[in-house]
DNA sequence: TGTCAATTGTCAGTCGCTGACACTAGCCTC
DNA sequence: GAGGCTAGTGTCAGCGACTGACAATTGACA
């Protein structure tokens, strides 16, 4: 994690301040009116710098969520093999949301990660971006269902279709959670169980019971 | 449809062919190889006309999709009140899927659909849009559904989850598709059917029956 | 201390996209 | 059928994201 080194350690205070900077103008006066050339003016590096660290304007709004999800297929494989699929992974985000803390702390406070993923939920650009980069984790957790069921995720065609199921469910709550009031840990955990526990009974035939 | 008036049909004749070439140029050297100038000059425009006929270059990749997707909205709506919600939207996707000819003949032939098709799903950043625009239809189809069951989409949770639960599996089969190498709307109908078969089952705890 | 290599800045250029303004060509009236 | 109106187009200038090339700087390490 931290290295030794002069250089080393510039550089990473280089992008941890070109990262902070970012998020805290695109949260405030939106990602859309904020230019690359005003990040990195106010870290005092050229526009050219600002892209060695991050590929694209984009990827600086996407660095602290790269790392969240990360944690969270971490869970997943973490999970007893017991489990079945569906709970493994209801189980595995509820857990990554717990020690969410601990994992993006260093960078930026958890405050600014939720209002930065409010700003990608309604930020249709972002959001375009963010679905994308959902199902590339989708075909990661596909494989580790597998995995775990001890199946060929090209021959079974369910793994593919309980992530899919799943995240469609976790994508139905992103965007409520970011249309809402409620801009808080506890709230998009308590819409995430609501909404799991209805999974099932919503592919039920006869919704009048 | 048809309109009179040199001026209207000229208008038609410039769209179409700005269309066409996009598209053609998009599935030949790839969407991001091609660029805006060079469609404009293909058609004798200005690239200010282009933007004139497509507020971005995405617009007119997207074109065609479009009127594929309100075909389908269309016969959701158009499904009885008998059908349960899955049910409904599983029909609804191949019954447009058999029309898909009538509705988009006139502008291209429907080979050039698949073809632009296979091309979104393989280019980052219009795979990334796709997503962003079927999550919009995604909101209409919930409604639907909830209408025909005479529900309230902000207060029963179901419907939302069971569209979401339904696209997730179409978006995988999409995929899978355009990666496939069977490029055929008998290909993409019956993978459909295959993996929507499978939905139900995918949810449950145990998967060794 | 001096050499080497990594980091950075500068500059020029491409591409998507927009606003402003002038011009051309259908359309409609008298 | 001439002339005015206006929708459609071209031209031009400019912004912002991004890239390649090259020169300047600055840690690292012998």
């Amino acid at each position: 994690m931290t290295v030794s080194g002069l250089r080393e350690r510039k550089k990473q205070r280089t992008r941890d301040a070109l990262l902070r900077v970012a998020l805290e103008l695109f949260t405030t006066q939106g990602y859309e009116r904020t230019t690359v050339d005003e990040i990195a003016d106010a870290v005092e590096v050229s526009q050219r710098t600002f892209f060695r660290y991050f590929s694209s304007k984009e990827e600086a709004a996407f660095a602290v969520q790269q790392m969240v999800e990360e944690r969270f297929v971490r869970a997943l494989a973490e999970r007893p093999a017991e489990e079945g699929p569906l709970d493994a992974m209801r189980n595995a985000v509820l857990a990554s949301w717990d020690t969410i803390g601990e994992a993006i702390m260093e960078v930026v406070p958890v405050e600014q990660y939720l209002r930065t993923f409010q700003m990608i939920e309604s930020t249709p650009a972002l959001l375009a971006v963010h679905l994308r980069r959902s199902t590339e984790m989708e075909e990661a957790l596909a494989r580790l269902i597998a995995e775990r069921e001890g199946l060929d995720v090209d021959e079974d065609p369910r793994p593919r279709i309980a992530v899919a199921a799943f995240s469609g469910v976790m994508r139905v709550t992103g965007q409520l959670w970011g249309r809402g009031t409620d801009p808080t840990l506890e709230a998009i955990r308590e819409l995430t169980e609501r909404y799991l526990d209805h999974l099932a009974p919503a592919l039920e035939p006869d919704w009048r019971n």
